[in-house]
DNA sequence: ATTCTTGCAAACTATTTGCAGAACA
DNA sequence: TGTTCTGCAAATAGTTTGCAAGAAT
């Protein structure tokens, strides 16, 4: 059986502060913010409670290519990223058409639980045409 | 200028080992397989050597969810990843679909020098029915 | 009261880097 | 010969874990 986690000043924080996020953040960020806010929270926990909720599908985790690993809120719709190479602008897209080639790639293939990460990053319109490098 | 790297012996083994490969490697097995082989390398310089492979493009890199950078070889065209969250078998897949849908994605919110990274997650047949939990 | 959680510090993993000597062009 | 490259060891970065003290039920 699985056991629901108690319910701590600390882990309500983090779910509050992920609930307000948009984008992706990595733990570090969390925890940095938390602090920031006023609360006593420790990385370590921070850690823990984020891999608690990934586990338990609430929150939505990706590893950037530098390595962290990223979480977001995962209980508004499933959406993807434009963002900006440049300023890290970040525009939140839909693709349903993607959703459903992907669903399909993986039926085909005989594959089930399907879940997927898609990114895309490109120059926006500010960035080529004020910021000359 | 971009400078042609020198050709090593070093170079030309990880080279001619990723080039042997037919799915993903890490640095570390590459370099263990290298030394298994018999060759002398240095596991600094087959990093510095699949970085630099990665940024000309001759390999394709990417995270995997432990965290570990995964390289293999790159001659084919650009296409996706659907890999079993059991056992780790990958296909390589294509999506014409989802490039142009990034492209005008793109395109729509005045964003140019447009690339994407996506990968699909499932469990795969053998995983489902040889594994109960 | 008992069990789960926290936070610190130390441990770990994968990767990067400084530098002196070796190898290439 | 003049760079570039290598390998070692030490440094980083992100994340995980042991354990004693603190909270939640």
């Amino acid at each position: 059986m699985v056991e629901a986690p108690r319910s701590t000043r600390q882990r309500r924080a983090v779910s509050a502060l992920i609930a307000d996020l948009d984008g992706f953040s990595s733990a570090q960020q969390i925890h940095a913010r938390l602090v920031a806010e006023g609360e006593t929270v420790g990385l370590s926990t921070v850690y823990r409670t984020l891999q608690a909720l990934a586990d338990s599908g609430e929150v939505d985790a990706l590893r950037a290519d530098d390595g962290e690993t990223l979480y977001r809120n995962c209980s508004r719709g499933h959406h993807h990223h434009l963002v900006c190479r440049s300023c890290a602008r970040t525009v939140e897209v839909e693709g349903p058409v993607v959703e459903q080639w992907a669903d399909r790639i993986a039926a085909e293939n005989d594959f089930t639980d399907v879940s997927h990460t898609l990114e895309i990053f490109g120059t926006c319109g500010s960035c080529r045409t004020g910021v000359g490098s």
